[in-house]
RNA sequence: GUCCCCAUCGUCUAGCCCGGUCCAGGACACCGGCCUUUCACGCCGGCGACAGGGGUUCAAAUCCCCUUGGGGACGCCA
């Protein structure tokens, strides 16, 4: 088998939104797994549509997502010649013609047959009719009127359309620039596309392609049309479903290593496997493990995986998204070994770096701020005396040390006759101000004892005021 | 409307090609429980599906047909 060149083609008139980020994953992938080639093309020849924000925004989420490419990226934009070339030998060789229907008298045509029960199809007017070049005509390709176009997907098996389905699409506009299926077909021919893997929305354009495979004269490449991204609905998954656009996944503090996990898992299977990395995944990923039918976008578990991508991480790798994170609520730090600490406690308790930012708040505070219900519940007076006596066996215990951190819990449990519960979880509120937290006794280890002497006298001052 | 594609728990899926080992397995979500200093994590358990109908066969989630449902395409958009 040749080398495998793959290729993804989004149009510059949106963001990378996550069915295209899929479909790129795929393809890039298939490339890595099989030591083929990945080509970026941009298709903007819809001058109207195709923006420099979009392009950016492409090429942002694909950097996010850690999607590089070998080849381009192309621009359709800049290869109107090679088009053209392609578009007048057709035309020379009598498998293109012009035509000089306009499109209202098309529109009628179109709602006419529809009327009918018919299938909207160009009814072939100008195709014997051996016009020449002239203002305002468009090129179509002639193509067969019988017989049957068949072709092999890799995902879906044997398609078959009949050639009487199919018309003589317009490959050329009025203006002279190439449509989509010219340009595609020509682009994937002369990059030596030889694999396109993209969503099923394109099953019914690949017989009109491989027509124009055939009428350039170059073998056709292989298919794999891989079923859509839907929404909770079972709609075309829209801006109406939430977050559509990648990189706004970034900024709700997901893993782009999770993003990719998810985008593969959904449509794709390695038995019972759930968790990859990404290099788990250049390794394994096969056409042939792509399921035939439609999925639906399910944000829990993207934040489930997420969750596990969390705790797979290093923490070096964490650190600069948890950095940020914190900064975005206030908080100014740097890496360090405060700060793996600090993520070590929090990792199997969040699903997205923002939790972990939200959770670590308590650790970066000067003053602590009670939660009402829980200070209600546990600073009450009754706590004072094992505070008390907490403060003064920490004090003589070495708290950078664990185990003594949980000794001195224990004297204080003996010596009072409460039970741990009892003592820890005042202790909780006053070291976090909730009462739900990572382990108390890592926390007091963390924190060091100047920080948990002052929360603890600061809380006992609160339960006086509040006795008085 | 016409053509094309699809159809297993609410969701993602394994199994289907090469019928029996499937009164259908895993994961998410949900509900119980365990662990325990709280919350998570983890572990254990529960709920929960072969769209319907016909065939073929000793035997069908698996093969065939029909119906129904869903999706897609039908543009001088891509």
């Amino acid at each position: 088998m040749d080398k495998i060149i793959t290729r993804f083609p989004p149009s510059p008139t949106g963001a990378l939104h996550i069915g295209g980020a899929r479909t790129a994953l795929f393809n890039w992938l298939y490339a890595r797994r099989t030591g083929g080639t990945f080509v970026l093309r941009l298709e903007d020849t819809d001058k109207a549509r195709s923006t420099q924000e979009s392009v950016d925004a492409i090429f942002q989420g694909l950097e996010w997502l850690g999607i590089d490419w070998d080849e381009g990226p192309f621009y359709q934009s800049k290869r109107t010649e090679i088009y053209q070339e392609h578009i007048q030998k057709l035309l020379d060789e009598g498998a293109a013609y012009y035509c000089t229907c306009t499109p209202e008298e098309l529109d009628e045509k179109r709602k006419a047959a529809m009327a009918r029960g018919d299938k909207p199809k160009y009814d072939g007017t100008c195709r014997e009719k051996g016009l020449e070049k002239c203002e305002g005509a468009v090129v179509r390709l002639k193509a067969p009127q019988t017989g049957k176009t068949v072709f092999e997907d890799k995902v879906k098996g044997t398609i078959a359309f009949d050639n009487q389905e199919l018309d003589d699409l317009i490959i050329a506009r009025s203006d002279g620039s190439p449509t989509y299926h010219l340009a595609v077909v020509v682009d994937d021919i002369t990059m030596g596309v030889n694999t396109i893997i993209r969503g099923d929305d394109h099953v019914s354009n690949t017989p009109r392609q491989i027509l124009l495979y055939n009428a350039l004269g170059y073998p056709v490449p292989t298919f794999a049309h891989v079923p859509m991204v839907l929404g909770a609905d079972k709609k075309r998954l829209s801006k109406r479903h939430g977050a559509t656009s990648v990189v706004e996944y970034k900024d709700m503090g997901i893993l782009p290593e999770a993003m990719i996990n998810y985008l593969a898992r959904m449509g794709w299977s390695h038995g019972d496997q759930e968790f990859f990395t990404v290099d788990e995944l250049k390794q394994v990923f096969t056409l042939e493990n792509i399921g035939k039918s439609a999925g639906v976008f399910d944000p829990a578990r993207l934040l489930d995986l997420n969750g596990d991508h969390i705790r797979a991480a290093k923490d070096k790798r964490l650190a600069p998204l948890f950095i940020e994170q914190l900064a975005k609520l206030g908080v100014e730090t740097e890496e360090g070994e405060y700060l793996y600490q600090v993520m070590e406690t929090l990792k199997p308790r969040a699903k997205t770096t923002i939790e972990l930012a939200e959770k670590a708040l308590f650790y970066y505070a000067d003053d602590i701020e009670y939660d009402p219900k829980a200070a209600n519940k546990c600073l009450k007076a009754e706590a004072v005396p094992a505070l008390e006596l907490l403060i003064e066996k920490l004090e003589a215990a070495d708290v950078s040390d664990e185990k003594q951190v949980e000794e001195a819990f224990v004297q204080v449990m003996e010596a009072t006759g409460l039970k741990m519960g009892k003592i820890a979880q005042p202790v909780r509120v006053a070291l976090t101000g909730q009462t739900a937290s990572p382990g108390i006794f890592e926390i007091v280890q963390i924190l060091g004892m100047d920080k948990v002497k002052a929360r603890l006298a600061k809380a006992m001052d609160y339960i006086r005021q509040q006795e008085a």
